[in-house]
RNA sequence: GGGUCCGUAGCUCAGUUGGUUAGAGCACCGGACUUUUAAUCCGGGUGUCCUGGGUUCGAGUCCCAGCGGACCCA
């Protein structure tokens, strides 16, 4: 570093800028190389990182790095002149130039550019990682993600593909007749989901905000003001542990389409998620960490009882009381909690033995009403509740629902929630007495849909951790 | 929150049963070289061994605590 330092320095008493105001270049590195036939003899402008300088006394090479890729530089002292060949021998690993010259293929084969001219745009002053195995600790990949970007072409790949995936989302639901939206993240009271949220505090209105944990009753009050078909994508907050499959904040898709219903939202996410797949991974059989996934709809469909009872062998489905689905889990052999509702044993049987399990795409539908306070009855078991959840490796991926339009049952819905809340669950849903007010002016029956774009990244990028898939994952403070 | 593992040069990594002056490759510095592909050849080691205690004649190595990270579990 301090020898960069004293070029940098050389550079200025010499007059020159080692951060050139600008630069124009023709083209990007893969260009050239696609289109050599053409281009073989033309003068090209290119500009990146250089990445790499073999040098053979008055005959150098360079392996320029742009947003495409990699072009060879080459570069001869008797066509750059002495003092500008000098020059460039002066660059350092990582710096940022401009090269001006004709296209041509060395002896060996390799399509480069002969280089006339070039000048310094940015001096790098820090040393790159190790040019050939990159930057491998995890730990710096995450907080310095930039030189992870440099030196790791696999992980540019997966962001690229992270775009490509969130742009393929909007293509397909704009086709389909619905418009983007951007609801508030300041929420004064948090709603849309079981979970805790991030405070914080609005200084001119003197008020606590909380970080949304979902964008779904926003969006839910724009189907009462009579949009048909909104979805969002965007940043979500939970304020819950960090692992491989947790961020606190991550992206969701949340799309509601008025006249839909739990059937019709099931289709969607599965042509969605088909469609995105197709384009970014070009088919629908896809390879998660070794093990092979079929995404192409249908998918499987099951519900949550007759799954518990296919993986445990606890029969849930005649059960009227919670003290009879406890008696049912402890006749099976598993320890249940005096206490537990009937809802909770289903959650409790659910989560642990049936989702492992799931590892092929499987829509699992009929929640209990307990832990679904946003979505409709079931009409012929209002126990349950015309609601799904996708599950892909064994992870749920996608949450919807016929949403809940009554706001009569809806109040009644928070009120149970309020009880739980109050005897110490705090991620029961709160009252929300302006939602309420929006049911009350009518809204019309609709299908809801939440989709977790990380771990859909994770899943189409074979990526093992969501830290993998997410640009600048939270970190500890490190002094 | 619990468990296991990791932290040595800018980067990638060695470092033996505790042993005297802590190493290699890349990067970097000086030199040679007009067709290289991680170029090659000659010369040069640039360090808070994560931090703080402890054990010991002696600690990168053993013990304790802390910090940071990874994975598994809750």
């Amino acid at each position: 570093m301090r020898f960069r330092r004293e070029k940098l320095q050389a550079l200025r008493a010499a007059g020159s800028d080692p951060f050139m105001a600008s630069f124009k270049p023709t083209h990007h590195a893969d260009e050239i190389k696609e289109n050599f036939a053409s281009l073989e003899g033309h003068p090209v402008a290119v500009a990146g990182r250089l990445m790499l300088l073999r040098s053979q006394g008055k005959l150098s090479f360079g392996d320029l790095q742009d947003a495409s890729g990699r072009i060879q530089l080459f570069v001869r002292q008797d066509v750059l002149g002495e003092e500008a060949y000098k020059a460039f021998r002066e660059l350092d690993l990582g710096d940022i130039i401009g090269v001006s010259g004709q296209v041509m293929k060395t002896r060996r084969g390799e399509i480069s550019v002969q280089v006339e001219n070039f000048v310094l745009l940015a001096k790098a002053l820090r040393p790159l990682p190790e040019k050939w195995h990159g930057l491998r600790d995890v730990e710096q990949r995450y907080r310095y993600r930039y030189l992870d970007l440099i030196t790791n072409p696999e992980s540019r790949h997966v962001f690229v593909t992270r775009s490509r995936i969130i742009q393929e989302i909007r293509n397909f639901l704009v086709e389909r007749g619905y418009i983007e939206v951007e609801t508030p993240m300041l929420h004064p009271i948090p709603g849309g989901a079981a979970a805790r949220p991030f405070v914080t505090h609005h200084n001119a209105l003197d008020m606590d905000l909380y970080l949304r944990i979902a964008p779904e009753l926003y969006l839910k009050r724009l189907l009462v003001g009579g949009f048909e078909r909104v979805f969002e994508i965007g940043k979500t907050f939970r304020n819950e542990g960090v692992s491989t499959r947790h961020n606190p904040e991550f992206t969701l898709l949340e799309a509601y389409e008025a006249y839909g219903d739990c059937e019709s939202m099931m289709q969607t996410t599965e042509q969605l998620i088909a469609h995105v797949a197709q384009a970014v991974t070009g088919g629908t059989q896809i390879v998660y960490q070794g093990r092979a996934i079929d995404l192409t709809p249908p998918w499987r469909r099951i519900t949550m009882l007759d799954a518990i009872l296919e993986y445990t062998g606890v029969d849930l489905r005649g059960v009227e009381s919670d003290e009879e689905a406890r008696e049912a889990a402890r006749k099976a052999g598993f320890k249940i909690e005096d206490g537990l509702s009937y809802g909770d044993v289903i959650s409790h049987l659910f989560e642990e033995y049936v989702e492992p399990h799931l590892i092929q795409p499987t829509f699992v539908v009929q929640h209990p009403v307990e832990i679904s306070p946003l979505a409709k009855q079931n009409p012929k078991d209002p126990r349950f509740t015309d609601r799904f959840e996708p599950f892909i490796n064994g992870w749920e991926v996608a949450n919807g629902f016929s949403e809940l339009n009554d706001p009569i049952e809806q109040r009644r819905r928070f009120e149970a929630q309020m009880v739980q809340r109050a005897a110490g669950d705090d991620e029961a849903h709160r009252m929300d007495e302006d939602y309420i007010r929006a049911l009350e002016y009518g809204m019309p029956p609709a299908g809801g849909l939440g989709i977790g774009i990380d771990r859909l990244t994770m899943l189409l990028t074979d990526s093992a951790s969501i830290r993998d898939v997410i640009l600048f994952p939270h970190m500890r403070r490190r002094l």
